[in-house]
DNA sequence: CACCGCATGTAACGTGTTACATGATTCA
DNA sequence: TGAATCATGTAACACGTTACATGCGGTG
């Protein structure tokens, strides 16, 4: 869902084809998130699938990948880019995370030390907290600062829940770890 | 990934079939990640079919649902569950967060109001973080309590990013908007 | 009888990833 | 000449979702 509205905005701005698309979402968003190429191309036939986009192939013999096709937004395109810019990104069941997953299911297994497991990735976060304190110094525009922000908040988030889960786990008593 | 090594972590506690995976996952996260049965056998299979998990078909006479196939780990399956929690998890580059791109086309687009975005996102996350809050005095275990607040944690980051955002957007002048 | 809970699956589709394939031009 | 950039795509696969289908048994 991302990439499509993604796409759609970026061309909503000016239409563009598929491998400018590619560089222009990886420059709105400061090259956090690099982009597939692949997957743009497919998107944009989905896009035109279902009549959010149009494409013309414009063939002047002028430099190198010559047989461009541009895209642009439909009305259908255009209203359907409001309603998603007018409506709020709702938190899905799909975005399990894959740490409290870890963290919960190893507080379960008695094999497991959870402790290790909390102490292993709060390292491993707190590392990446750093890179991500690098990356923001070196950020060039208002949009790629605020992209490397939420990643950052996003982190302090987690390293604070794993503070959170290590207070809570050492205070539980020892017998509740097989139920 | 969180499903299949989820469903691996418990098949570590006990062999169990796919039904009650499903269930003893979903009480395991506190009901918050409700997992769909479909996708529990797909895994399970995929899971047989790179030899971490076997099963076992048992048809017992007794009761409604007859024909269970038991799963358990195999050797290779244990370390790989090993493995899984003794390595962190790495913020993907596919976790691309919605919110984040919708907010920053708002941004560099003219034609849309980069704050009524944000005000609206913020209004829904609050409400959100509300209902969570909520949800979380009915947590009836620990694990159910820690998987809320993970999801806390982040609604907070997420309101804080966009105070965050809002406050530099308006200092930001005016004819940086087209590029 | 009709519905719910237990138990197993399949099919279709969307999204995302990696890898492969094609061709032209520009630059070292 | 060979590598990088521009430009387009396809194929295979993983993961996730919704919906459909089957069959038994107990309960209202």
């Amino acid at each position: 869902m991302s990439i499509r509205y993604g796409l759609l905005a970026l061309l909503g701005r000016d239409p563009m084809y598929g491998y400018q698309l590619r560089t222009a979402f990886e420059s709105a968003t400061g090259a956090t998130w690099p982009l597939n190429i692949g997957q743009v191309y497919t998107t944009l036939q989905r896009l035109e699938r279902d009549g959010l986009v149009t494409s013309t192939v414009e063939t002047d013999g002028s430099g190198p990948g010559d047989d461009r096709r541009r895209y642009r937004l439909t009305d259908s395109g255009e209203k359907d880019l409001d309603r998603w810019f007018a409506s709020p990104v709702v938190r899905q069941a799909s975005s399990r995370s894959e740490l409290v997953i870890k963290v919960v299911m190893a507080s379960a297994l008695p094999r497991v030390d959870a402790r290790a497991v909390i102490d292993a990735q709060r390292a491993a976060s707190m590392l990446e907290l750093q890179a991500l304190t690098r990356a923001k110094a070196s950020a060039d525009d208002l949009e790629a600062a605020l992209v490397i922000d939420s990643v950052i908040f996003h982190a302090e988030a987690e390293i604070r829940w794993l503070d959170h889960c290590e207070a809570l786990l050492a205070r539980r008593p020892r017998e509740e770890h097989h139920e």
